[in-house]
RNA sequence: GCGGGUUUCGCCAAGUGGUUAAGGCUCCGGAUUGUGGUUCCGGCAUGCAUGGGUUCGAAUCCCAUAUCCCGCCCCA
């Protein structure tokens, strides 16, 4: 036997055992955006490099560091390592502009980039999100933080806090990033490698670094007056303040974090995160905000938008295992011919069935029956020549048989027979059996 | 990129230099040629992440590499 090959670092099999949670994400997805009015897209899942320097902004971590990228006939492609850039360049080669306002989008996918793994963090991982286009109305930021909000809860996660911070627009970032790097400058030599890094290109990133003596630099009274200072503008203000008072009428919990400054360059204005406290280090389960300069900066027509994305494995994470149902019904027999015919029949009826394929013994068949499914049906030599079935509940050991020749007679009767037990299958099927019958 | 830990069967796991590497679960077969998930019996690692080294002798000690996990940075 040659070397196997195994699976590379930070990415995982998503195996048959696992797979319900994920399908019960993207079926949430799918009912709560659509209810909203978004509709899915599908980008590709590798772009021009160029797209993520200028979209998501090259002095980011993600895009100095980060990238999956690899040169093909002299281009340079770069795996995503975030949607909202593909969306966008999407949104802008498709004339989307050109549509009436709001363009609601929401995506799912797989999202690369290059980083050590650890909790809550691999290599190639999912992320769920949405991107609105077109509105620069408060009302658009708190539709879509409420949307954040649905699709936790259809989730059964419903007690997540919401942190919410405003970075202003251009303007008045720049006069409070001026005011920042005087107010910080005496300190300068303080601060730690990053920090001095980023002190001119990007001061606003500094408030979110976890070194603990730039955090005691930070906590110094004249440097916590800027930081907490209102420094937007008139406009971002009534902007901030109006969301907040969106949110405050409908009941929603959110906290104001100054010093939430998200990662990615595009962001204006609205920000927040999602956090939970049952995830370890990495404890964000949701990030967006409002990116109004980003389509522009692109190519496009000036467009405010804004959007969020959430970790699906980190979501997994929160959410319950789900076991995988069992088979409905496991066909013993030994005539493999009338079992086919059966297996088929009762297929088209929308019952999973298996049936053993091995040619195991009948006791085997039954214990297989009995590990994988919640009926057995035994179809034996007796039941073939009086051509009739015998159904077995594998739970309560109870019996029945119901005719061979008429399947509808199968179907409007067996529902009476596992109604004695009550089990989540039987509550299913009894749903489906009353609707196919127009009860 | 930097730090700490981990690695024995499909899963869990004993073993800390000395005969054929415990045990449990799962799986497979039999007791039981049409009625199961109970019970009983049997099978399932010439090998302990990989490569070297020390030793009469190594899963056990040493070195290197890899792996996965956790943390930093950053992000979902």
């Amino acid at each position: 036997m040659s070397e196997i090959i195994k699976v590379q670092k930070g990415t995982k099999d998503i195996l048959p055992q696992d797979i319900a949670v994920w399908h019960k994400m993207e079926a949430a997805a799918l009912e709560i955006f659509t209810r909203a009015g978004y509709k899915e897209i599908r980008t590709p899942i590798f772009e021009a490099t160029e797209l993520f320097q200028r979209g998501v902004g090259d002095t980011t971590d993600i895009v100095n560091k980060e990238m999956y990228t690899f040169e093909k006939s002299e281009r340079s492609l770069t795996l995503r390592p975030e949607n909202t850039a593909g969306v966008v360049r999407s949104y802008i080669e498709n004339g989307m502009h050109k549509l009436s306002a709001p363009v609601k989008l929401w995506y799912k996918g797989p999202m690369f980039r290059y980083e050590r793994p650890q909790a809550g963090r691999q290599r190639q991982f999912h992320q769920v999100g949405i991107e609105m286009f077109g509105i620069k109305e408060p009302s658009a930021d708190a539709e879509v933080i409420l949307l954040a909000l649905n699709y936790l809860k259809q989730l059964g996660l419903p007690n997540l806090s919401v942190e919410l911070n405003t970075l202003g627009c251009a303007k008045c970032r720049k006069e409070f990033r001026a005011l920042l790097i005087e107010t910080l400058r005496p300190h300068y030599e303080k601060l730690c490698e990053d920090c001095k890094a980023r002190f001119e290109k990007n001061p606003l990133r500094l408030l979110d670094c976890k070194n603990e003596s730039c955090k005691a630099i930070f906590a110094l009274p004249e440097i916590q007056q800027v930081i907490q200072s209102d420094f937007t503008c008139p406009d971002c203000s009534l902007h901030f303040e109006q969301l907040k008072s969106y949110l405050d009428n409908l009941n929603v919990n959110y906290k104001i974090n100054k010093l939430l400054v998200r990662g990615l360059d595009y962001y204006n204005r609205t920000v927040f995160e999602i956090k939970s406290e049952n995830l370890g280090s990495q404890n964000a389960v949701c990030g967006g905000g409002r990116y109004d300069t980003l389509v522009e900066q692109l190519g496009g027509e000036p467009t405010p938008a804004i959007g969020w994305a959430m970790g699906m494995e980190r979501l997994a994470a929160l959410l319950p295992e789900i076991n995988n149902d069992k088979l409905d019904i496991y066909v013993v027999s030994d005539n493999k011919l009338e079992t086919l015919k059966l297996v088929e029949r009762l297929r088209a009826l929308n019952y999973n069935v298996d049936f053993d394929m091995a040619g195991k013994k009948f006791v085997k068949q039954l214990e297989k029956a009995a590990k994988t499914a919640h009926f057995a049906i035994i179809l034996g030599e007796d039941e073939i020549n009086g051509e009739y079935l015998t159904l077995k509940n594998l739970k309560t050991a109870e019996q029945t048989q119901f005719p061979l020749t008429n399947l509808s007679d199968f179907e409007s009767r067996t529902y009476k027979f596992i109604s004695t037990n009550s089990s989540e299958w039987i509550q299913s099927k009894l749903s489906m059996l009353a609707s196919g019958f127009g009860m």
